[in-house]
DNA sequence: ACACGTTATGATCTAAAGGTCATATTGATT
DNA sequence: AATCAATATGACCTTTAGATCATAACGTGT
């Protein structure tokens, strides 16, 4: 799994996959994340102007990470699509 | 260069890494990302949370990118240290 | 020490995010 | 189609980020 991610559409569809991919409802994650389930809904919606805190909240409950690299020129190694 | 993120602090970082890197003042990527230079001092300073789309616009102003993945369980492959 | 460029701080104002609750809508499952 | 879980939406209120401007503090060269 990974998602280059450019807008806060990007960012939701990582989030939705990664959540599914563990199984986990909106719910769950929230009570894990401390984040609530309205909210998760708009992130993985792609509502823009999230907060970072938020983020990385939801980040660290989904065992996620997030590196930043310079843009990569050429071939986007082994990325899924962006949507 | 490649910065794993997992706070404001470390964002505020790779952020000033990558525009010193590139010898920007911050008043130039001010107006090239349309981010305050004053809001700018703050993210890198680390100050908690600064919204999605604000880190977006400085990301590609300043030529990185964003991914996310899995939680690499071993050998952080040759990422920066992380304060 | 001075001057200039860069960065940090502080105040005010406005827009909007997120906590919170209630409810609507969608989606499975039988 | 009826039911129950999962998501989405909408309203309200509080808090805070960011625009904006002014100014302070810091750095660095001479």
């Amino acid at each position: 799994m990974k998602h280059l991610v450019r807008t806060s559409k990007n960012l939701g569809h990582a989030i939705r996959e990664a959540r599914k991919a563990k199984n986990m409802t909106q719910k769950e994650l929230a009570s894990m994340s401390g984040v609530w389930q309205e909210t998760i809904s708009k992130i993985e919606n792609g509502s823009g102007g999230t907060k970072l805190e938020t983020l990385f909240d939801l980040i660290a409950a989904l065992d996620l990470e997030i590196t930043v690299t310079e843009r990569s020129k050429g071939a986007s190694d082994g990325l899924e699509d962006i949507f």
